[in-house]
DNA sequence: AAGACGGGGGA
DNA sequence: TCCCCAGTCTT
């Protein structure tokens, strides 16, 4: 199914009330949209109904002195929002006859109107298709599509600006902008985002290539990825368990031991439930041997926290679900191994 | 392309 | 503390 179809049946069911979304007055619809610029909703909405009952259309806010207009401003920060907003007021009540422009690139040329306040307006009151590309939309894209390009390089912006485009909704341009905006603000968070609630879960290339925690990629600062590793070096008399990497990450080919890897650090109380699962069977305590203290092993683009558990099964028998195949221990230094592994084991030994 | 512009809230 | 929020304007 379209991406905007599962959008829009999920927005309806699960948009919040608020007070801007029951009016098609585009007077409203341009004063939310300025005062939810860089503002939470929690914080903007109290702001936006003084604000409306001060001057409850555009004549009486061209009518109002500055002093005023600030006033109801205070607090809110970014003032020249409100400066902008009364000189805009002003020339559409005088040169306009109070008429709102209706249409992105006339919307474009008021003062304090960017192209993202252009095109939310122009497709939230006049249903113009154009894509309303804001901080939300841009984390939500990214992930989406799995974005390897900084949002906030010219580059990034400009592929999130297609990508935003291309799955835009003709039928329902507003809707559709508004959705995107509610997901990210409730769902696609950006830190610990909600992916287990989001509609797009199935089709999220981030969540595919487990890109999530790392997206959007931002200009500036070197992202290093935290990844958190427990290796198995699991033992039966001659015998140790190796497994070879596979495609799409880190030492594609090497070999190293069957590998637990979780999003944080886990602890020694993870452990039990951890092991069990991987294995497929139950690990008595008798049967660990050692922990190791984590090592920090850095990549140039990856911060690897490792710890090594030492198990052993001192029978005949071992669960069949290890991961990786078992081989001799004699026989180690004919499989290629990341230098973690090399250096582990020439400090730790098996 | 980079900096200025605010204040609040969550981790 | 740091990051980010329904961005825009100026240099």
């Amino acid at each position: 199914m379209e991406i905007h179809v599962i959008l829009g049946a999920w927005y309806e069911k699960e948009k919040r009330d608020l007070p801007w979304r029951n009016t098609s007055d585009p007077y409203k619809i341009w004063l939310s949209e300025v005062i939810l610029q860089q503002t939470r909703v929690a914080q903007g909405t109290g702001y936006y109904l003084r604000f409306l009952e001060r001057f409850p259309d555009i004549f009486s806010l061209a009518e109002a002195k500055s002093e005023d207009v600030l006033k109801i401003w205070q607090g809110l920060g970014y003032y020249s929002r409100a400066r902008n907003l009364h000189e805009t007021a002003r020339f559409v009540a005088s040169h306009r006859n109070g008429e709102f422009p209706d249409i992105y690139s006339e919307l474009l040329q008021l003062k304090g109107v960017g192209e993202y306040t252009a095109a939310a307006i122009s497709s939230i009151a006049f249903n113009e298709v154009q894509a309303a590309v804001d901080g939300n939309v841009k984390r939500v894209i990214s992930r989406l599509f799995s974005v390897r390009e900084a949002i906030n390089s010219p580059e990034g912006l400009k592929t999130i600006n297609a990508l935003a485009r291309e799955i835009l909704d003709p039928e329902n341009p507003g809707r559709h902008n508004q959705a995107l905006m509610e997901l990210g603000a409730g769902i696609c968070l950006p830190k610990k985002p909600r992916c287990i609630n989001c509609p797009l879960n199935g089709i999220c290339m981030a969540i595919k290539e487990n890109r999530v925690e790392e997206l959007p990629l931002k200009y500036g600062k070197a992202k290093v990825r935290n990844r958190f590793f427990t290796y198995l070096i699991i033992r039966q008399k001659e015998k140790i368990w190796l497994k070879q990497r596979g495609a799409g990450d880190i030492w594609q080919g090497l070999y190293e031991f069957p590998l637990i890897e979780t999003q944080s650090q886990c602890t020694i109380n993870d452990y039990p439930s951890l092991l069990s699962e991987y294995l497929g069977a139950k690990i008595s305590e008798a049967q660990i041997n050692r922990i190791s203290d984590p090592i920090t092993h850095k990549l140039s683009h990856q911060n690897l926290r490792c710890s090594f558990i030492h198990i052993s099964f001192p029978g005949d028998t071992s669960p069949s679900q290890i991961p990786g195949a078992a081989i001799s221990i004699g026989e180690f230094g004919e499989f290629p191994v990341p230098k973690l592994i090399e250096r582990y084991i020439s400090t730790s030994g098996f």
